[in-house]
DNA sequence: TGTACATCAGTGAACGCGCGTTCACTGATGTAC
DNA sequence: TGTACATCAGTGAACGCGCGTTCACTGATGTAC
């Protein structure tokens, strides 16, 4: 009856039974890890014989290709959302704490899906082209607001950066594509603010400061107050 | 005949089995990762039944241990070498480069040592109290060299930093632990800079600036260059 | 120096296990006339 | 509205595989007297 084969009960079933698959997959992410991520104990989870699995996804890959999709857009989408509810859209600092808060809660929140995707490769396993595009998507929104903050004058452009024309040229696309105006050294900044953002979130996550440093709240903080004062004010 | 153990056929032809046995799993851990790392693969490899590795390693994990043992330590000499090289011990700049410069060779010339230590852990495997000295090798010649620096005179110690209490204390104990007399300032743009090293060299290492930076050693020849001089000279 | 004994490396078979994937099948759900 | 047919989800058995670990064993290497 359904013309719309999204919407037949048969469709409604098959969305549904996809994202339970993937639900119980992202769980046993947390007890084994992406490399002994198993179709089989996905199926047994689900009270489902394993080759039904394969109705779903053709392949074990196939999975994690999804999950590794989804870690993507979910980050993006947090990142995306901190940033739409500052109040001040103009006020680029208030903008990136919210920007870096986000995106470090949410790795808090799910560390196996930030591992996955932000951790060492996942052995044997080559990322698919499909994962490029969710990849960049928050980094837009760090790019986005850049640009903003230099529209909005909020950002010393005056600094300048001396380095490879290759490095140059790889500037210029990113400005391009989706900082326009943002000057090469302004964005230079960006990428290194940048790493430095994942790096701390990374060494939290991993373990690296523990015994080191008890309050990562307080120093993520610290982190995002410096970053902020550095993107805007450069160097000097 | 040989009082010393060590010195024996037996001793040395053990140690020698040990060590093939540790090279062959790093060999390992390149094509399958640590999580699939195999004791049977291994011991194939190595001409030898599964059985016999038992005699030199109790699990695999403790094999696991070894390596990640060996990593730190690997890591840890190759910034000692590149430190203590340097023509001017006082020059801080220098020693930082060099040491920034000396982690990365290693990581980029070991990158699947680098992603057992500093990727995401190992699922099921606990690192064991033995790991952690060797990992603190490598971050006591940074703040090594920072405490020289102030010492110098070479670091601007004027500016001062807000945080928690929690955080003042830690850096405290580091302060009496490996850097003494450098101000917690300092100790916290050398704890930012830190991780935003080890950001960059996972950023490299696991591909997320892949069709971002075609020029992987200009980026970070210009990350160097400026967190030396947000070391030295501080955020103003 | 020579012999009896202890230590240790390595063997080969076996244990029980879980994995990804394929395949022919049964029923239930949808579609076309 | 009713019937014949096509589509699809899920079943259960099977394939071949590799894994970690244990165990009783054989021989060679070392040690003590």
């Amino acid at each position: 009856m359904p013309r719309d084969p999204a919407t037949g009960a048969r469709a409604r079933a098959r969305a549904e039974l996809t994202d339970a698959i993937k639900a119980t997959a992202r769980q046993h992410l947390a007890d084994a890890g992406a490399a002994a991520l198993s179709l089989r104990a996905v199926a047994r989870d689900l009270g489902m014989v394993s080759s039904a699995v394969y109705r779903y996804f053709p392949s074990r890959d196939e999975l994690l290709t999804a999950l590794i999709v989804d870690a993507y857009d979910a980050v993006g989408a947090a990142a995306e959302a901190a940033v739409a509810a500052a109040p001040e859209p103009a006020d680029v600092v208030d903008r990136w704490r919210r920007c870096g808060a986000a995106i470090r809660s949410w790795a808090l929140a799910n560390p196996h899906e930030y591992a996955l995707v932000y951790g060492s490769p996942v052995p044997g396993y080559a990322a698919p082209a499909a994962t490029i595009a969710p990849a960049g998507r928050v980094a837009l929104v760090f790019l986005g607001l850049l640009a903003d903050g230099v529209a909005a004058g909020q950002v010393d452009v005056e600094d300048r950066i001396e380095t490879s024309r290759a490095i140059r040229s790889d500037l210029a696309r990113l400005r391009d594509e989706a900082a326009p105006g943002v000057p090469d050294a302004v964005l230079a900044r960006g990428l290194l603010v940048w790493t430095q953002l994942f790096g701390a979130i990374s060494f939290e996550l991993f373990g690296h400061l523990h015994g080191v440093i008890s309050d990562d709240d307080a120093l993520f903080d610290l982190l995002l107050r410096r970053t902020a004062d550095y993107l805007t004010r450069g160097p000097r």
